[in-house]
DNA sequence: CTGAAAGCGCTTACAG
DNA sequence: CTGAAAGCGCTTACAG
């Protein structure tokens, strides 16, 4: 290449690398430019990162890359990530993955920082030094966060409940033990103790239908059957409606149901579910951000996503 | 490294590259490892890329990752990958990446092979010389191909449909102009055209919810109605449940319907779906181990993976 | 059985 | 403004 642009090797790499002007003439530099298009060169990455010490790639850590929800925050991350000329090693843990450790172990010394959405701290311990982002954890910890304003998400969806006439709410509470669904479950109870006459209960389930479908059906079976049936993600919702079906209660005539994060399924359900709309590939791209700020050497402040209540055909007036 | 373990280095290279056998003394070979584990050593992988022009990563390239299903076949192939020290980098085309090529430009120089799910062939002119595996694609090319026995899958539909008595059959077919769907197509008009009086509608639709109701209502509001819809694929499925309730058709009572490839989605409906399961995960996972074999100089067959049927509440005897 | 040496292709002081 | 040289940390002939 560089005998091709008839330049030393030096010369390509400050042209290619943008750092040529006012080290380089402009001539030598288009020409060198005009080889690379002909030849169709491009630096070799391996050569570079050697002598960088640096790796221009990033792993995001994520549950699992089968709720399409963490497909967002991928996409969002990636878009990022590919126009500052870094590159994006997904690891699923631990749902999806083998032998955990095997790809930590393997891309330890491959990366230069990690994205973590929604997992336990403990799980970084294997990264010490590590530059990290965490995405939808608990802003407590020493690291930059980017999470979802979720409490006024909850709060939004117990007003939207409260102004339709609902007192008796019921709680489907997913069971993982995550910040997120802690605050969630905070702001529901805080908003429906600030309805008069309010009252909560709640059963816990793990993420998956048919045990949220059990667990919503524990709260219909109460003596006094709540009217509303707050769900803290549409997958959730997707049990209650099934829950709701098997006892003969129409959803919203009978029972309004409500869930969070306004995926696919929300509108693949009947009615249509109302549900607060989280930005999960912007999530992904302000982590992303947030991250390369970090490698940059700046200090990237925590942020916070605000959500927004999306009205469907699943919640009416309380009968 | 090399002077904690009091060899050379050469000889931790040959011990942690287990090419040790016969060239280095056990004991010698224990002390390195034993110094290895104490200091946490791991080989740069910069360096070894450098040394030996591979990268032992490979690009797994789908229309999206916000679809589950191949968040699945991505689970599949980065299992396989870190079985064999090898890392997976996913690139989502052209659904979520921002500018498409240059994610791709930054990439050709640092991966060994690709893996293409479900894309048109033409993507991959970028990247002349790289070894690949398609999935989910057109057999007749001239590269490994990983396919589903869909062709199995519909025949399968068309058959159980036919035991239950219906005739009259619409096919809510996808849109996009992938072999797949074409295999699809065609199975089905034989499987009916070999039912007695069989008769086959068709409507065609982009893969969302709302086109897909669309182009189900067509069929439904044809003269003769169909007594069955076989939908491309479960998200078509949604949208179909969607047209009858909309004409107060019950499912499976007035109309059954049909999916194909057995997402969550198939069990968050309600009745739940009649559908083909088609293993996305192992899809990933074999394709994986056929770029592996041809990176290692085999010339791996190309193989077909068979669905199942599961008859859930969707389908029932034709009114 | 073990080690010294070359070289992979870059980037970055440094000399001119 | 331009080029020669060093060195990033490996792997692999090669010599002993």
């Amino acid at each position: 290449m560089a005998q091709a642009a008839g330049v030393s090797q030096s010369t390509v790499s400050l042209v290619l690398g943008g750092k040529w002007p006012g080290r380089v003439s402009p001539a030598t530099a288009a020409a060198v430019h005009d080889a690379a298009e002909r030849l169709g060169y491009r630096p070799n990455p391996a050569a570079r990162n050697l002598r960088m010490g640096t790796t221009r790639t990033v792993m995001l850590m994520v549950p699992t890359l089968i709720a399409p929800f963490f497909g967002s925050v991928h996409a969002g991350a990636a878009r990022v990530a590919a126009r500052h000329g870094f590159g994006l090693v997904v690891y699923p843990w631990p749902d999806d993955a083998g032998p955990a450790d095997s790809p930590f172990a393997a891309s330890r010394e491959a990366i230069d920082g990690i994205l973590a959405s929604s997992m336990p701290r403990e799980v970084l311990a294997g990264f010490p030094g590590t530059p990290v982002v965490m995405l939808d954890s608990d802003p407590a910890g020493a690291e930059t966060t980017v999470n979802f304003a979720v409490a006024d998400g909850m709060r939004a969806i117990a007003a939207h409940l409260g102004a339709l006439g609902h007192r008796r709410i019921g709680h489907v509470a997913a069971e993982p033990d995550q910040w997120t669904f802690q605050v969630r479950g905070a702001a529901l109870a805080a908003g429906v103790a600030a309805l008069p006459g309010g009252a909560l209960t709640r059963a816990v389930t793990s993420i998956d239908i048919a045990a949220a479908k059990d667990a919503a059906g524990r709260l219909l079976d109460a003596h006094e059957r709540p009217t509303a049936l707050v769900c803290d993600d549409d997958m959730l919702a997707a049990g209650a409606y099934k829950a709701a079906r098997a006892r003969g209660l129409d959803v919203p005539g009978d029972l309004s149901v409500t869930g969070m994060d306004d995926v696919l399924l929300a509108t693949a359900l009947e009615p249509e579910l109302t549900t607060v709309r989280l930005p999960a590939e912007e999530l992904g791209a302000q982590g992303m951000a947030a991250l390369l700020e970090l490698l940059g050497g700046g200090r990237p402040p925590s942020r916070s996503l605000p959500g927004r209540l999306v009205v469907r055909g699943s919640t009416a007036a309380a009968v």
